[in-house]
RNA sequence: GGUGCGUUAGUUCAGUAGGUUAGAAUACAUGCCUGUCACGCAUGGGGUCACGAGUUCGAGUCUCGUACGCACCGCCA
């Protein structure tokens, strides 16, 4: 037996007991005949004491000790002279008699505490020893409970958890995937599933009637903060349900993970909106709801003065930061330049100041009466130190994002997205499809198995793009974390879904024709929802950056620095796999 | 595909107007220290200033390019 106690266990009560214990070293305190040895495991840090005077030759062993050694340890559990309150072993320490180096180890490349000193690449390179840092190690405890939580509380629903295949086969539609190529049949490839939606359709038609399973699922797009390209979903689905069973159902499990994970009890059911007034009220179709600031539309207001920029405008708005008169000149310039960054893209910011008085001093002051800029203080509903932002454009739904980035900035300059407050928000009745560009047609803006709100459908042969999906997005403050919707099974519903995509029947038949097949054979009405297990543990544990709640997680372009993957294959295994690399140019 | 910022000691960073031997903190090593717990004190080692080209009498510093990292836009059914 290596140890009879962990580092986190050991207190008060303990003393005077021989135990045994192993772990890390995490430092070394030498005090001239004394030497002190912080001991770490994952439960904790257990201080160790060495005494010249009483064992000399034990204490120069433990003056050899470096960073990172795997030590055993017996002793005896003795009363601290001074406690350390910080640790929760900070009334004991051990006394050591027997000191067992297991393993030395090299000096890390980076101290591993609480507050690292090591970078994000280094950190990640050797994710191994990150992994030993306390932070990190509890945001994988927390997405293990998670899990758990899940489980149980589905399971305790009826839900039955089963693995789909992580070898299937491509789908154009949606985002990029990643491809595996097959040795047996060469030439030809497999996918990784971006999520196992049709496959979780399939066992609707099968009769599994509530299914769920943590999925891993792989999209081979560019990264960002909140995004990886293998990432897990909590992947559920129903039969015989409309939104409002799916709705509740899974609203409660949010209730139940928010209680017991985070402790916070949401009692309200959460807030409901539909996708055209998100975006009318806040250009986004997941609006943060942790505050106000809500977009009011000036039209009226502002195209009755002589300000030139407005005129040809076909979207002015405003929002109105609290107490925010009070900004200099050097800060509103520096909002306007914010708007202006090319990422965001607005030509400029107009602002308005309520003054204490009540009047109005404005950016474009000399355009406007002052009766119509206390009409525009009153269409805001201002008050005195109010200050008003506004911006206009040609095109109102790219206006409406860029004011819904200008007013996430307040909010942040404001202290209002506080991460211990959280705000829950259904976004409902989405626009079922979107018009691209790039490829020239209209795309399904959820996905293309989408059932059509029941009082559309007349809509899909005249006017496809005022149809609204049977979709719902959860919106946990500003960040979408889960979307589902009840899904289309009749075949015949799905061959027209698939015709308004573009699709000619051959290529609806040989991409999907698996499903549309299996719809023929009794399909029960369904529909589902897949929450971001990823973003939801990230939410909880209050991380700007998923990759902190992912054991080894990819880094901004899309590799593994410490695997380094992806690497080129031997020329060997190309050839088995019949693939011929081109030589980059 | 694009935009911005960054790359200097093991690590995190500073580096003035382009000018002699490139600094700090921390880590590491050695010594001192018997109650530390971010121990303290002293001493020491440690640098291809990411890479390449250019401007210049002279480049860590200015210019261009490349690579890498981070954030973001596009993209993410």
């Amino acid at each position: 037996m290596y140890r009879t106690h962990t580092c986190g266990e050991l207190r008060l009560s303990n003393a005077g007991q021989t135990v045994t214990l192993a772990g890390w070293v995490q430092r070394t305190r030498k005090m001239g005949g004394m030497t002190f040895v912080d001991l770490r495991d994952r439960y904790g840090i257990t201080q160790l004491v060495f005494n010249e005077e009483t064992n000399a030759p034990l204490c120069e062993e433990a003056n050899k000790l470096g960073r990172e050694y795997v030590i055993q340890v017996t002793g005896t559990v003795n009363e601290r002279y001074s406690k350390n309150n910080n640790i929760p072993t900070g009334d004991i320490e051990i006394i050591v008699d027997e000191l067992n180096v297991l393993n030395i180890s090299n000096t890390p490349p980076f101290t591993i505490e609480e507050n690292s000193d090591g970078g994000d690449d280094l950190r990640m390179k050797y994710r191994y020893l990150d992994l030993r840092r306390p932070n990190v190690r509890k945001n994988l405890e927390l997405r293990h409970k998670m899990c758990i939580e899940v489980r149980n509380y589905l399971s305790n629903l009826g839900f039955i958890e089963v693995e789909t295949p992580i070898l299937i086969g491509s789908t154009p539609e949606g985002a990029r995937d990643f491809v595996v190529p097959s040795r047996m049949n060469k030439g030809q490839f497999y996918a990784l599933p971006q999520s196992p939606q049709t496959l979780k359709q399939l066992l609707m038609v099968s009769g599994f009637d509530r299914y769920f399973q943590i999925a891993k699922c792989f999209r081979d797009e560019d990264l960002r903060a909140d995004r990886q390209p293998e990432f897990t979903q909590i992947d559920c689905e129903m039969s015989f349900v409309t939104q409002e069973d799916i709705i509740q159902t899974f609203e409660g499990m949010a209730k139940h993970l928010f209680k017991v994970l985070r402790g916070v009890e949401l009692n309200e059911p959460f807030l409901r909106m539909p996708w055209a007034e998100a975006m009318r009220r806040f250009g986004s179709d997941k609006p943060d709801m942790r505050f106000g600031m809500e977009f009011v539309e000036l039209m009226d207001v502002l195209k009755l003065g002589t300000f030139p920029v407005f005129d040809g405008a076909a979207y002015i708005g405003g929002i109105c930061a609290p107490g925010c008169a009070v900004y200099t000149r050097k800060q509103l310039d520096k909002l306007t330049d914010f708007v202006k960054r090319p990422q965001i893209g607005a030509k400029g910011l107009v602002y308005a100041r309520v003054q204490e008085d009540g009047s109005v001093k404005s950016s474009v002051d000399k355009f406007y009466t002052p009766e119509q800029l206390l009409a525009l203080k009153e269409k805001m509903g201002a008050n005195p130190g109010d200050l008003i932002l506004i911006l206009c454009g040609d095109d109102a739904m790219k206006t409406r994002k860029q004011l819904c980035e200008l007013r996430l900035e307040m909010g942040n300059q404001l202290g209002l997205r506080d991460k211990n407050k959280f705000a829950l928000l259904w976004v409902t009745e989405f626009p079922m499809f979107e018009w691209s560009e790039e490829e020239g047609r209209l795309m399904a803006m959820h996905h293309p198995f989408t059932h059509p709100m029941d009082e559309d459908i007349a809509l899909l042969d005249t006017k496809p793009e005022e149809v609204r999906a049977d979709a719902y997005d959860m919106v946990c403050n500003g960040i979408e974390v889960g979307g589902g919707s009840i899904r289309i099974h009749d075949p015949k519903l799905q061959a027209k879904m698939f015709e308004i995509l573009g699709f000619t029947p051959e290529k609806a038949q040989e991409q999907f024709g698996f499903l549309m097949n299996a719809f023929k054979y009794g399909a029960p009405p369904h529909g589902g929802l897949a929450y971001g297990l990823d973003r939801w543990v990230s939410i909880f544990a209050g991380l700007d950056s998923i990759r902190d709640c992912i054991a080894f997680p990819k880094n901004n372009s899309g590799r593994d620095v410490m695997l380094d993957a992806p690497a080129a294959l031997d020329q060997k295994q190309l050839d088995e796999l019949a693939i011929e690399v081109k030589a980059e140019e």
